[in-house]
DNA sequence: CGGCGGATTGAAGGGAATCAATGCTTGTGG
DNA sequence: CCACAAGCATTGATTCCCTTCAATCCGCCG
């Protein structure tokens, strides 16, 4: 199983936890897993949510079918979406000493799942095997959110998207859950937007561009890219920058053909 | 103290850890600063990185004097600034678990820390209400995160701004760093503009507005609150938001007097 | 069929970046 | 002690990416 890998956001290397670790880690990681099995499976329709902000003692999920994602409710309906979950992702684990939750859990389509309490996960930290996987558990999200920062900070709507297609791509290949360049992606362009920070209709616009340059299509929720090497090039990389959005300097790295 | 309040970025009302595990926590957040006080105290000029990027076994520092910061290096030269650090914080906290840092660690006026090893860490985390409070902490650096790209999605320049002047003025309110609405921020503008996504140019010219509006002030690295209560309107605040940056709906919320 | 949510496209406006100068401090060396 | 350089702050003019506003289209379902 691919699932002691931390994953980076955009796709980018990803760290290394501790080599001395790995084993350590891999107990935990089945420790923590086999946890959830025992809990009963749920499933919610597309658009509901299954944890709501501000919800008390909420639960620790893992995501067993379809796409989830974390977003912040602003109060005049508009929401952020700062995490997207895929099968195989554990959220909410903040919850663990929280009392109340914070921000909402959304099924983007048909979602399945399974839930363990805070007070449940936390007996099992007991465990050090357990209790070290959950850290770096929640280090992973802490780096997935950190990306998404940086590339609202610094990439423009095409390269935000394209930093966003290869973030999906890699997470659901190293879950074994996609194989060739083709996954589906449940997620409206106004989710999109929501995630992206961008308007749905740019984030319309920007998708025709990707599909005219011939980087990659998105269409009715299948995401097929169509040239990995250049779509890596616009989505520049944290410590593999080949230049910024804001760029005094000349070159401003790889463009798309108009 | 106020350290076991977790502390959400933008100065939002603080999520509350489990009602129960407050004294654990306590405990565990005094066994803690203890371990860092044995450590030797380590001083570094302003616009020093004391931590870089990829370094092997980072360790994981406690500040107690000055303000840092963490950042992404582009390759072009420029940074994502994606967490400021404030005395008592506790930083790289990641590092328990990872053989690598990410992202750069630098000193933004006079900084002295003092640092532990990730190996030391992990011993002491064998105790379980230490451990609890580490999780903490680092769910803790997780919520300004999300919070720093929910305001780089939805909200605009002035609006970050007054929302990261509340953010950095409760935090060193609830560390009782500062008394009245005065506080110290050592960041160039260009700096500020790394942190919020913005030009130093940009940056500038809302502080003026800030100013114009007699919010806040900004001079020579000294803030000074103005109107709390209009700063607080216009940087919306999570799950209380009164509009946000794409509405399309009528009535933008508060605006600055031109 | 009509309605609805989402996708698409166009036109116009605005907020922020870019480019370009000019002050203002500070520290350094002559 | 002054001159000068370097870094930062400030300001203006211009450009442009993205939003806003407004329609239309499409697929789907009651």
């Amino acid at each position: 199983m691919a699932n002691n890998i931390p994953v980076l956001s955009a796709g980018v290397r990803a760290p290394r936890t501790i080599g001395g670790m790995s084993e350590t880690l891999l107990i935990g990681e089945q420790l923590l897993r086999r946890a959830f099995l025992e809990a009963s499976v749920v499933s919610v329709e597309a658009r509901t949510s299954f944890i709501q902000t501000g919800e008390l003692h909420a639960p620790v999920c893992i995501i067993r079918r379809g796409i989830a994602y974390r977003s912040h409710e602003l109060s005049n309906g508009r929401k952020a979406i700062i995490d997207i979950l895929v099968p195989g992702d554990i959220a909410g684990l903040d919850h663990i000493h929280l009392t109340r939750a914070i921000g909402e859990f959304i099924a983007a389509d048909l979602v399945s799942y399974q839930a363990l309490g805070g007070a449940i996960i936390r007996k099992l930290m007991k465990d050090d095997r357990l209790s070290v996987r959950v850290v770096t558990l929640i280090a992973e999200a802490h780096w997935r959110v950190e990306w998404l920062a940086t590339s609202l900070m610094r990439l423009d709507a095409i390269e935000r998207i394209a930093a966003f297609i290869l973030n999906i791509y890699q997470r659901l290949r190293w879950r074994g859950l996609t194989e060739g360049t083709t996954f589906n992606l449940p997620l409206t362009q106004e989710q999109l937007g929501d995630h992206l920070g961008l308007t749905s209709e740019h984030v319309n616009r920007s998708l025709r561009q990707l599909r005219m340059a011939r980087l990659a299509n998105i269409d009715q929720q299948v995401v097929t890219i169509r040239d990995l090497r250049r779509l890596f090039d616009l989505a520049r990389q944290p410590g593999g920058f080949s230049s910024a959005r804001r760029c005094r300097n000349p070159g401003r790295g790889p463009k798309l053909a108009s």
